[in-house]
DNA sequence: AGCTCATGGCGAG
DNA sequence: TCGCCCTGAGCTG
């Protein structure tokens, strides 16, 4: 599940669920029962998302910092709390609404000063408006890893992750093997213009939806497809199939310990 | 029942 | 670059 698009979505459903109450924190599964006892029946001031990470401002200067990894979960319902499912490792609930954490990365209750640590080392993150993408930008001009791997480095920019690098590539038309150094500054004018685009639509439906209306099934004759992980793309997780646009395979490889999706015909700039 | 894989990220070597 | 952490779904047998 976990892009920055999640993330957002999530902080926005915690703020509406939660923002003025005093919620039940409790840890059905146990592991950050203490934790959850410091903050029980505390005020929940607001949820905000940097990158991936998440944060839910306590009164009192108490802030959970959520991190979901690659497998975590955060369940938010607006409906009175039913017997956890699963191993839920830490529960808010109301009356009205409960918000159930499995598998996460990071949960750790931390003050302010924390948070102003990890946001440092965070690189912009194109769903924030205070985000400036020449931080990110001088970054790539100075390194020779491919942009592939640089657009997954959350001290670069933050948010993109395994479905939106390769969708952005594909949509740039960038092969994912140049290096930083000689990415174009329109080829990284385009991508970032682009995520501030997508990334948008993806906290609105909590899905990844990149391919262009003259793309889409209908426009092509092609039989209408629904992915396992949920919106229409171009080339995430399409290994061997045609590309819509050129009819080329889609190529796969494994690039820093994950796989990478690309047209090799499409995808030829700098 | 047991394996593999997943939209992440860390630390050891 | 590899192994590892966390959980659950979707295979295989």
């Amino acid at each position: 599940m976990p892009e920055g698009h999640t993330l957002h979505r999530l902080a926005g459903a915690l703020d509406a669920a939660f923002a003025g109450t005093r919620p039940r924190v409790s840890s059905p599964q146990g592991r950050f029962a203490e934790s959850a006892a410091l903050i029980d029946g505390t005020a929940f001031l607001s949820g905000s998302a940097h990158g991936k990470h998440l944060f839910c401002d306590f009164a009192g200067d108490r802030v959970l910092h959520i991190h979901l990894g690659l497998i975590g979960k955060l369940r938010v319902e607006r409906t009175a709390p039913q017997p956890p499912r699963g191993e839920i490792r830490l529960r808010l609930a109301t009356d009205e609404a409960v918000a159930d954490l499995s598998g996460p990365q990071i949960c750790r209750l931390v003050g302010p000063a924390e948070v102003s640590a990890v946001i440092a080392e965070l690189g912009p993150d194109p769903l924030r408006a205070d985000a400036d993408p020449d931080l990110a930008w001088r970054r790539i001009q100075r390194s020779s890893r491919p942009v592939a791997a640089l657009l997954m480095d959350q001290a670069v920019l933050s948010g993109v992750g395994n479905v939106y690098r390769a969708e952005v590539l594909f949509r740039a038309r960038v092969n994912p093997f140049t290096p930083g150094k000689q990415l174009t500054r329109r080829s990284w004018t385009a991508m970032w213009a682009d995520l501030v685009e997508l990334m948008p639509l993806g906290v609105a439906s909590g899905t990844i939806d990149t391919v262009r209306p003259e793309h889409t099934p209908e426009a092509m004759g092609r039989p209408p497809r629904e992915d396992d992980h949920g919106g229409e793309v171009y080339v995430y997780r399409r290994p061997g199939m045609p590309c819509f646009v050129c009819g080329a395979k889609v190529r796969t490889e494994v690039l820093a310990g994950r796989n990478l999706f690309w047209c090799g015909r499409c995808q030829r700039r700098h």
